[in-house]
DNA sequence: TGAGATTATAGATAAGTATCTATACAGACA
DNA sequence: TGTCTGTATAGATACTTATCTATAATCTCA
């Protein structure tokens, strides 16, 4: 004898072509992403990119921002953790750049 | 008689072009980058993507991902409030399909 | 209309984090 | 070597949020 399933249920079983993303897959994806989605760090970022030389200190920054030099230096972190700057110490002060590599592997995941 | 400024300080002071990304445009894309930088609501478009016809109801997202329906529902309308899915209600079930458009600005912040 | 199924909302809780102050570390230079 | 400047770290706090349980709202159908 078979039991009947009801038909709404059915149609709610899990399709063959629906495995999830690999959650450790995405969850290096959302560790990139949440670097970049804060308002600071989009407004660092976008300040280093317009930049000359396309670097910049954090004494550059903590002015125009209205933020202490440590919560820069904590946004920097946060940045390079990501992969998304490097910093590079000259003399006294350590000057942060684009990684433009890891910028498109991150833009890649949306032109996918 | 002119004050000499330090050298050191000269280099640091804010740069013409360094102009900080205005704060609630950087604010409005962190929204909609927040949306996406969480590792469930990745899977949950991934998953939205991979479906046939490119939509799902709550009920296909909640036993593959291992998560109460609230918790879905929950994600979902994080992800419909930063407009990147849209819901239609068919009968019992809510239908939830990809917005492309949407996607598309996020996905030119990178390749800007 | 009433029962059952699907989705949304309310409220609680625990974990994460952006920010600050205080302080340590590192390099320049007199 | 000692002082000054620039950067990083530690610790505290307030705010956000991902998740759950409980419940309400909505739709189907007998």
């Amino acid at each position: 004898m078979v039991t009947q399933i009801p038909l709404q249920l059915l149609d709610c079983l899990p399709k063959a072509g629906t495995e999830p993303l690999a959650r450790n897959t995405a969850e290096s994806m959302a560790t990139a992403l949440k670097a970049v989605a804060d308002p600071t760090r989009l407004q660092i970022l976008a300040m280093i990119a317009a930049s000359e030389n396309q670097e910049s200190c954090v004494c550059n920054l903590t002015e125009p921002l209205d933020l202490t030099q440590p919560t820069i230096s904590h946004h920097l972190k946060k940045l390079a953790e990501a992969g998304l700057i490097s910093g590079e110490r000259r003399g006294t002060w350590v000057w942060y750049s684009l990684n433009r590599d890891r910028w498109g592997q991150i833009a890649n995941l949306f032109n996918a």
